[in-house]
DNA sequence: CCTACAATTAAATATATACTTAATCGTTAC
DNA sequence: GTAACGATTAAGTATATATTTAATTGTAGG
């Protein structure tokens, strides 16, 4: 165990810390989703494909990205089984696994305009 | 302009790319949380944080990383405005700016469970 | 087959992020 | 003052992430 020194006394080394360690829940899946849309080119991406299916090369176009840069983006979103794709002749087409990713994204919109609204209402004051 | 070569005829490069293109909404400060919340401890100190004021210390004793690495943790959070501190003698306490923040992590884990649990109904099939 | 093209993969580089140790700052108590 | 302690800052290192160029794969069409 580190950190002997170091440790002040509002109440650890008490049992309180076990307690409250217990109450924070596994947020290892939501944070890999975070890590996935703590990137403009795939939070675009996803946003893009919430609403058409589009082949790699309009995607590449679309957001101004080289090819092989989007490739390696819709493969991380497709390993986090957030995306799925089908071939069509020569082309890839990409499209949104789970409807419920652009949610998160708006959700995550909405609570940010919040914060700023409360904000304002306070300068109001 | 980049990418000469290597575009496919879908519908770029016409019109439409322009008109697709201004379909996207600035995500920029989404992204910007997306990326803070990306990483397991600061979601854990929003977590903890959400419901009760804290000092570094015990934050650090709970979470099991050493001082300066909650330090800077907390510096990031507090950049972005999702957690104040105020001192209480020799203690930093620290506590949620905006208790929507909270909300984001809470809606993620509900889509993905959604998510998740749709994938299941799928096999019931 | 051979060429063209959409897409992916590989390899290398560049950059950003996180953590470590040591030094420093701010407050309290003597 | 100065010693003790919580917290922060600085500097260095390690690691992860993104982007680039080049090579490769898969498919369609001559």
């Amino acid at each position: 165990m580190k950190r002997e020194k170091f440790v002040c006394e509002v109440f650890s080394p008490s049992e309180h810390v076990e307690e409250v360690r217990g109450e924070i829940p596994d947020l290892s899946k939501v944070v890999g989703i975070f890590k996935v849309l703590s990137d403009e080119t795939r939070a675009k991406l996803v946003y893009l494909l919430g609403s058409r299916e589009m082949c790699v090369c309009d995607l590449a176009t679309v957001l101004q990205v080289t090819l092989p840069a989007i490739s390696h983006h819709l493969r991380l979103l497709k390993a986090h089984g957030l995306v799925k794709s089908r071939r069509e002749g020569k082309m890839m087409m990409y499209s949104l696994q789970d409807s419920h990713t652009v949610g998160i994204i708006q959700e995550a919109r909405d609570a940010i305009k919040s914060a700023r609204d409360e904000e304002m209402a306070d300068y109001a004051l």
